[in-house]
DNA sequence: CTCCTGTGGCTAGCTTAATT
DNA sequence: AATTAAGCTAGCCACAGGAG
């Protein structure tokens, strides 16, 4: 990203997602980002404001395209060259690890029978791999936010044909059936990272947000499926992420509804709230980020 | 004491059936 | 037809226990 994100850690991350989750308003009123930076421990408003162009800007390179999006065709992917697109491993969380490089390039070559029902027989090596599925990236994951954003709980179908178009909308429905599972269970201890652990689209950032992750790799080297768990450095496993408990770092209690946000910005996501039909506004929008020009990818 | 292996927990992704 | 809920399979990881 941008230099100015280095100096962000998570907790100040989400510290500020939350504090836009609450005092954001479509006017951003400097009392407001006085409010906002109330909460952020060690930003200033300036600081708060520079972030967040940087988000805006991030969401509109990827509205645009710059982000690179994966090229297979839905379940078809065809194995080896699906995954990776971000065209590095390190420096990345376990967690994009096993999705970008670990799982995606390596369940093309693993040679099992994923099938479970069919036995060797079972099915073509194509077969096998659709069975098996793609791990969705990070990339996916923050299209899926995106058009979360814009379209809303239960348009799948609309965000599988405007941002995660590498995906059928069966199989964006069921990633977001898991993502709202996984929001639901955040207050729970005993978690480990996931995928879904990234509820916006600046979340993420590898390079400067690790994820308190597993990274412990006891078998790891022994293991050669494990490849993907030999990077991350060996932070102890099951340290709840800060912020976790109860309210979580989504802005709100969990199951708890919460009005849908500004128009621009976050009110809280894994939380979420019925529209009116027809309503656009943003349901649940995911975190701290700004609404994205109205351009679609195809 | 160290290393290796087995086991259980957790998660991801998918399919299928049920529901709207 | 689209969405949701339930269930299944597979992979990753940490931990416990045994072998050296």
């Amino acid at each position: 990203m941008s230099p100015a994100s280095i100096e962000w850690s998570r907790e100040e991350e989400k510290a500020f997602e939350n504090a836009i989750a609450i005092h954001w308003t479509d006017d951003s009123k400097e009392q407001n980002w006085s409010k906002i930076a109330s909460m952020v421990p060690n930003k200033t408003v300036e600081e708060l404001k520079q972030h967040y162009e940087l988000l805006l800007e991030d969401v509109i390179a990827i509205e645009a395209g710059k982000v690179p999006v994966p090229k297979y065709v839905g379940e078809e992917a065809s194995s080896s060259s699906t995954k990776d697109f971000h065209g590095s491993c390190g420096g990345v969380t376990s967690t994009e690890k096993r999705s970008n490089c670990g799982l995606g390039s390596g369940y093309s070559g693993l040679g099992q029978d994923p099938n479970g029902h069919g036995g060797k027989g079972g099915g073509s090596r194509a077969e096998q791999e659709r069975r098996k599925g793609i791990p969705w990236t990070e990339e996916e994951h923050r299209l899926f936010l995106l058009g979360l954003d814009k379209f809303g709980k239960g348009d799948w179908r609309s965000i599988s044909r405007n941002f995660v178009i590498s995906r059928t909308p069966t199989q964006v429905a069921s990633h977001a059936q898991k993502y709202f599972i996984r929001l639901n269970s955040m207050n729970r201890d005993r978690r480990r990272s996931s995928i879904h652990d990234i509820t916006s689209i600046n979340g993420g950032d590898p390079s400067t947000q690790p994820l308190p992750i597993t990274g412990h790799q006891t078998n790891a080297a022994a293991n050669p499926t494990n490849m993907a768990a030999i990077g991350p450095p060996p932070i102890k496993h099951r340290i709840p992420p800060p912020n976790m408990a109860g309210l979580g770092m989504y802005g709100a209690p969990m199951g708890h509804p919460v009005a849908a946000g500004p128009s621009h910005m976050a009110s809280a996501v894994g939380t979420p709230v019925m529209l009116t039909p027809g309503h656009h506004h943003p349901y649940v929008v995911p975190l701290a980020y700004p609404m994205a020009p109205p351009t679609m990818h195809q």
